[in-house]
Order: C-alpha cells, then sequence, then structure tokens
RNA sequence: GCGGCCAUAGCUCAGUUGGUUAGAGCACAUGAUUGUGAUUCAUGGGGUCGCGGGUUCGAAUCCCGUUGGCCGCCCCA
C-alpha cells in the first residue's frame, strides 16, 4: 500500500484522465472565443474576507481556509464569482462594453464528497458585464448550450430551466408582501419540489403561517411552465415594472428561439436558486433524467460588483462543473478514447541502425511530427507489435539491407502496404502519407 | 456535522466452522519468434490482506479503535 494517501476529496489525473479533461477544456475554451469571451484567470489564494463579504460567515465551514505566515487569513477560492467582480471593478473605467470573460480554473470546496462532488474540481465561468438588458442572458444562455452541445449532447440528453427572481420580487410585492417575507417565500419556493408543502416550515416558524389564499397563488405561481401562463396572471395586474419585465421576457425568449435554442429552454417559475446575491434571469441545466445533480448555474448578479469591486455594474454570469458534466457524457457514452498515438514509429534493426535513425527521427519531431521509437534493441516482431499498440499511423524501418541503399522502408499500419524513401526524403514522404 | 455499507496484487474479485508458504482473471514484463502487427503457450515480477490494538496455540477471517472509499441527509456559491 502506498505510504501517503491523496487528500480526501482530491483528484490525481494519470495520462488518460488528464487526457479526457484537457479535451472538455479545449471544447470549452473553443466555444468560449467563438461565441466572444476572452479568457483570464487569477489567484487560486485569496483572502478569506473576500468570501465573507459575498456570502457572509456561515460560508467559512465549507472553506479551505487557513492564516498564511504572514498571519493573514487566506482561504482557497471555492469559486470565482468575488474574484472576477473585484478584476473587472478595479478596471472597469478602462475595459472596454460588454465585457465577455471567461474562465477555466481549479475550485476548492471542504465538503463531504458525494457523486459529482469532491473537495477539487474544475469549472467553466463565463460573465458579462456591463448589459442590464437580456441581450446579455441571450449570449450566456446561447454559450451554455452550445459548451454541452459540442460533446454531441442534445436536447434529448439536457434542457436549461429558466426563471426569474425580479418578477417573483415584483409578483410578492404586488400580493403585499414586505422584502423579509419575500426572501422567506422564496426560500420555500427553492425547496418546494424537494420537500412539497414542508417547504413552508421555516417561513412559519419565521413569520407565522401563510395566508391560505396567498399561498395558494405562490403555489400557482410557481407552477407556471411557459410565458403566455406567466402573461395571464401578471398582465391583469396592471403594474409598470411588471409589464417591463414581461417585455424583458419575450425578447429572451425571442432570442433564444430565434437562435434555434427553444427546444432547450423551459420556463420554470420553480427555480429560484438559494443564491440571496442573484437579482434577475436565473437558469440551471440539468440531466433529462434527472438522475444527476445540477449540470450548471448562473443568473443576473446586479449588486455584486459594486459590493466587490467598488463600480455599481450590471453582471450576468454561469458556471458549468467538470465533475456532474463528466459523469452525464460517460452515461451517454460520448466520452471519446484519447490514446496519445505517435504519427509515426521508428522500427530499428540494431545499434548501427540506430544512428541514422537518430537523424530522422531528429528532423521529423522538428519538423512537428509526434515520433516514437524503442529505447533499446528489441526484435522486430516486437517494434511492430508496439508500433500497432501505440496507435501509430506510419512505421519507418530502419534497416541493414534498407540504409546500405540509403532508402527506409515506410509502412502504413493501416493497409499494411510499403514504399522505400531516400532517407533524405523522409520528412517529405511522411508528411504526404499522413 | 449526522447515518448506512465497504476496504485482499495496478484493476475486477475469490478466500471454507479461525488452521501449512493468501489465490484467479485481466494488465505488465520476458521467452517460444535474430526482418513484419494475430492467436496460443511457457515463465516472471508484484500483496507485511488500509492502519493500530485486542482475543487466540494460531487472525485476511472474530472484537474495538482509526484512516480512507461509496451512498444518503445537511449544504451546494
Amino acid at each position: 500500500m502506498a505510504m501517503f494517501q491523496t487528500l480526501p476529496g482530491f483528484r490525481e489525473f494519470y495520462p488518460d484522465d488528464l487526457a479526457r479533461r484537457n479535451y472538455l477544456f479545449r471544447l470549452w475554451r473553443q466555444t468560449a472565443a467563438a461565441y466572444g469571451f476572452a479568457e483570464y484567470d487569477a489567484p487560486v489564494l485569496e483572502p478569506l474576507d473576500l468570501y465573507k463579504a459575498k456570502s457572509g460567515d456561515e460560508i467559512e465551514a465549507q472553506l479551505f481556509s487557513f492564516t498564511d505566515k504572514g498571519g493573514r487569513e487566506v482561504a482557497l477560492r471555492p469559486e470565482m464569482t468575488p474574484t472576477v467582480c473585484r478584476l473587472v471593478g478595479a478596471k472597469a473605467n478602462a475595459l472596454k462594453r460588454p465585457i465577455k470573460w471567461f474562465s477555466i480554473g481549479e475550485f476548492y470546496r471542504y465538503e463531504r464528497m458525494q457523486k459529482g462532488r469532491g473537495r477539487c474540481f474544475f469549472q467553466l465561468n463565463a460573465d458579462i458585464f456591463g448589459e442590464p438588458g437580456p441581450e446579455a442572458e441571450t449570449e450566456l444562455i446561447g454559450l451554455l448550450v452550445q459548451c454541452l452541445c459540442a460533446f454531441g449532447l442534445t436536447e434529448q440528453d439536457f434542457y436549461v430551466r429558466l426563471s426569474d427572481r425580479n418578477l417573483w420580487f415584483y409578483y410578492l410585492a404586488a400580493l403585499g408582501l414586505d422584502e423579509p417575507r419575500t426572501r422567506g417565500v422564496l426560500g420555500a419556493v427553492d425547496r418546494y419540489e424537494k420537500y412539497g408543502d414542508d417547504a413552508f416550515k421555516g417561513y412559519t416558524e419565521q413569520f407565522g403561517a401563510l395566508d391560505e389564499a396567498l399561498k395558494a397563488k405562490v403555489l400557482a405561481f410557481l407552477q407556471i411552465k411557459s410565458l403566455p401562463a406567466l402573461e395571464a396572471v401578471l398582465s391583469p395586474l396592471g403594474n409598470d415594472r411588471i409589464s417591463a419585465r414581461l417585455a424583458d421576457w419575450r425578447k429572451l425568449l425571442g432570442n433564444l428561439d430565434a437562435m434555434g435554442l427553444s427546444r432547450f429552454i423551459e420556463v420554470d417559475l420553480g427555480v429560484v436558486r438559494g443564491l440571496a446575491y442573484y437579482t434577475g434571469f436565473v437558469f440551471e441545466a440539468f440531466d433529462r433524467k434527472g438522475e444527476l445533480r445540477a449540470i450548471a448555474g448562473g443568473g443576473r448578479y446586479d449588486d455584486l460588483v459594486g459590493k466587490l469591486g467598488n463600480v455599481d455594474l450590471p453582471a450576468v454570469g454561469f458556471a458549468i462543473g467538470d465533475m456532474t458534466f463528466a459523469l452525464l457524457l460517460e452515461q451517454r457514452g460520448l466520452t471519446p478514447s484519447l490514446v496519445q498515438a505517435p504519427d509515426v514509429y521508428c522500427v530499428i534493426g540494431g545499434e548501427a541502425e540506430r544512428k541514422a535513425a537518430f537523424g530522422a527521427i531528429q528532423a521529423l519531431r522538428a519538423a512537428g511530427f509526434r515520433v516514437d521509437y524503442p529505447l533499446k534493441d528489441v526484435a522486430f516482431g516486437k517494434q511492430f507489435k508496439a508500433a500497432a499498440e501505440a496507435g501509430a499511423r506510419l512505421a519507418l524501418i530502419f534497416g541493414s539491407d534498407e540504409l546500405a541503399k540509403g532508402i527506409v522502408r515506410v509502412r502504413d499500419m493501416n493497409d499494411r502496404s510499403e514504399r522505400d524513401v531516400a532517407l533524405g526524403e523522409i520528412v517529405a514522404a511522411v508528411r504526404d502519407s499522413l
């Protein structure tokens, strides 16, 4: 047994694992770039207060935090949002709008491990700053959907639930609830899907039982699954800000429809997301089978940059975690096998031939081809086997007979055909054959 | 933080009522095969049975503790 184990919840990436991870990151990067997002990065270790400021003391229990040698209270980052708010806030006046940024980074949370959750994980974070209107949500939801579709997932595999905390606030205000009670009701709404009527226990303890007629309206509202149903409930109220908000909804859904993404989107007012800092549209991606935890989540947080970056700036963002996402790809058989195959494997007759082979190997590698060869003398049969197992497309045979004639035999490992090439033309010959 | 199940080779696992030197398949390595990828066969390396303690003449096996894993609850930024 190993004398040292990895810390609980931490992960090691052997070459095959890392190849899969890199594949994830590569497609995410390409997709984010295609949508016009610029990549940034920032420290893994941050002042503890950065997270307290955003989320309160309670969050500290789930933080990897400690005191550094300079006596500073620090924490490994559990998420990107506070950091990116600080970054943007610090240069807000110098940055071209809209600010469309993304990053891929590792995050740490001191939590109990579970399926799809460890103590370290990677996330793609994408955010737009400086755009208050639903055009920003259009871009982000579009990007989110494509970040999943890029791997071959379809509307059969996942969907995005779209909701709106503003509409909840406006609606509950119109029903006569004050802000604390509104937050209490939203807490119940967040839990309703899981606990049913028990979700209102917390509210009842704090404020007393919710009026039955009011509760019926809340329950009806959280079950709304379409824009027309939403309009039917809200339009009669004749409330200006609600009307304006419905216009935002029409714009967002219209935009997404024009992008051909309607089949991924489900209006679902039952989603409010627990985070107190979300201020508008919120959205979450789930697998259709409902077997996994959320694949991605995001929403608008217009007040956070002001709080953490000292400049008022509207913002929307989302994050996709790598663990649940990898489980989904696995379930759907979409995890590719990514063997790092060489282009060329050199079969070398013996020590004398090796010298000649090195020249060609060096030239091929300098030209950018992936070239491998046995480090020590091995029987010919073994070398061909090794070439086949490595997945090489070509085998170059550096035998004594060939080298005596100044040539190398090029074997195509797929169709087993062979041809001779002058030693000096090896690079061109390989280029032609691949 | 709470609860359930689990821990034997790199992987998947077997291991009798507690009883010789703890096994198999896969994987890996070598050879049969000194110029061509398969199959097959042979051989080999690799385990203080997660760790610590206890019971016993004797523990992978029974008991206690501990660490780690899986699953669920809380939480999920």
